[in-house]
DNA sequence: GGGATTAAGTTAGCAATGCTAACAGAATCG
DNA sequence: CGATTCTGTTAGCATTGCTAACTTAATCCC
């Protein structure tokens, strides 16, 4: 198989099971937006608006947004910045952190039913490639 | 690696590279929403806005929204069924066509860069098992 | 045949996501 | 100290997505 043709066909199967995913992640009642701020924070740690608008690829004004509703739902907690009076630093709440456990985990579980069965050297495989185009795709952006 | 450690990797790198990838698709400036309804009707050839909703994850409400946009932009047509009263048939418009072609062509030359110097094999083994997962998704549904 | 049910598309109304532009306050550079 | 830059905020808009209610057409069943 060329790598074209590996391509065209990683682009179609990534996009439908994204696709299939939104719906574990919408039965978290949470909003996709929300959620993905949500793990973020939970895999990288507390940081400011921006950073996490940069993370996510989008404004600073749709971040703003969506930490302050997630904010009103008590998932997070902006607080200043004491060395730079313009920042701020964004926190999980207890809630907050518990919210995405759950959620990962369901994600995850979803995951682990649909590969039941699948060869564990070339689902491995398949990580290690994913995972060198995610980084490959981070250094692009600079 | 044991599988679920893969999984783990692949979730997350899945969900990155799908971020990266909105920024390509939004150069050409048609919505994402509309941009994949496009791309189901090339790939998958004129059928109703039902089945369209179904391919696509979404209620009927969000799809007719969808193709409403699309027909104002002259990118589709949606004609009456002769054999079933209630059903349309949505098929591409010329427009529509080169626009599908162009923003997929984006999209895979966006790849294609991100992948130079990826081992080949590696690369059709990742193919391949995500498009298994892809269908065992599909299959899920039902 | 005819009423009941089901299916398809539409509409209304809402919420979430995302953008740009414009602004205020704080930090930094010259 | 003035100009510039950076951060967060706000306003206003378009898109995406939902459910609920409705219309019309097809089908089911008695």
């Amino acid at each position: 198989m060329s790598t074209k043709s590996s391509l065209l066909t990683l682009n179609s199967a990534m996009t439908q099971l994204m696709r299939a995913i939104r719906r574990v992640d919408d039965a978290q009642g949470l909003g996709r937006a929300r959620l993905s701020a949500l793990a973020v924070l939970h895999f990288g740690g507390s940081c400011s608006p921006s950073e996490l608008a940069e993370q996510e690829m989008v404004s600073r004004a749709t971040m703003h947004h969506v930490l302050t509703g997630l904010e009103a739902d008590g998932l997070v907690v902006r607080q200043p910045d004491r060395s730079d009076g313009r920042r701020q630093l964004v926190s999980l709440t207890r809630r907050g952190r518990a919210t995405i456990r759950k959620a990962h985990a369901a994600r995850i579980a979803w995951f682990e039913e649909l590969a039941s069965g699948i060869d564990a050297a070339a689902l491995a495989t398949a990580a290690r490639v994913l995972d060198d185009l995610r980084m490959r795709a981070r250094q692009r952006l600079h």
